[in-house]
DNA sequence: CAAGTAGTTTAGAACGGTTTTAAAGTAAAA
DNA sequence: TTTTACTTTAAAACCGTTCTAAACTACTTG
């Protein structure tokens, strides 16, 4: 499936910059990314767009599950183009995430959700901290 | 021991500021609050304090483990009075928090460490949905 | 206890990431 | 083709947080 059926199974509209996006991100390769590191890239690519336009989109990709946004409480937003269920390293000094696969991890024992409430996913979030 | 103990223990002068945090903080019922929240507690206290007073309290009161910052990517920072090794359940609609004691979850499968880092803490968030 | 000094508080300005505004532009529907 | 709804944009606004620099306070030393 190329890149606009993509955006049009997600109901997005195709628009010019929607594929730049997405043909930067959903190169098949995953990523960690900021709005301000996604914007260098378009720039990089010979393109250029509005930072008001970098987030709209990346709110639109969010919402429609083509990109993930990482739960850190760093003050820059993080994103994920690693949509499949997994966790993080983050190394705290630097911010930066490495991915840890579903399958290193196991979570063996969950606690009751309260009343009311669905599991909506659950993250790990290993902090790393230098050795010495 | 008292909270001007405390204070000194964790190498922090007790003074008139960090006391009034203090007293409102370590009362031995935990919560999460954001700055502002504080800020608001220390007015309805009786007293007044500077946000960069509360902001510059609550990075020092973080920095000797009197209180810890939760992992969220929400735009406000959450402290948590609950220093305890533990989780939380994340409501993504309204922010709120839920702590998830140490015994209710168990991780049974760890990843690697990456080469020259060392664990530095893991933190499980469950996201919750309101059902239907 | 007095004087010195190192650390703390403060108001206000600055900062940085993100969202809003409102006008111009574009994709899809009719 | 005209209309309509959606999208993009630059610029301003916003908001949580940090910085600045001056006033203040806790502690140390004599």
């Amino acid at each position: 499936m190329n890149n606009k059926e993509k955006l049009r199974n997600a109901g997005l509209r195709p628009t010019k910059q929607r594929m730049i996006v997405a043909n930067i991100l959903l190169d098949g390769f995953n990523r960690h990314f900021t709005a301000e590191n996604l914007q260098d890239e378009i720039y990089t690519s010979g393109n250029s767009m509005s930072i008001a336009t970098v987030y709209n989109c990346l709110k639109k990709f969010k919402n429609c599950g083509l990109i993930k946004q990482v739960e850190t409480s760093k003050d820059t937003a993080i994103f994920d183009t690693n949509t499949d269920y997994h966790h993080h390293f983050l190394n705290e000094e630097t911010g930066e995430l490495i991915d840890i696969e579903n399958e290193e991890i196991s979570l063996h024992k969950l606690p009751e959700i309260p009343q009311g409430y669905l599991n909506n996913g659950i993250e790990v979030i290993i902090k790393l901290k230098r050795q010495n």
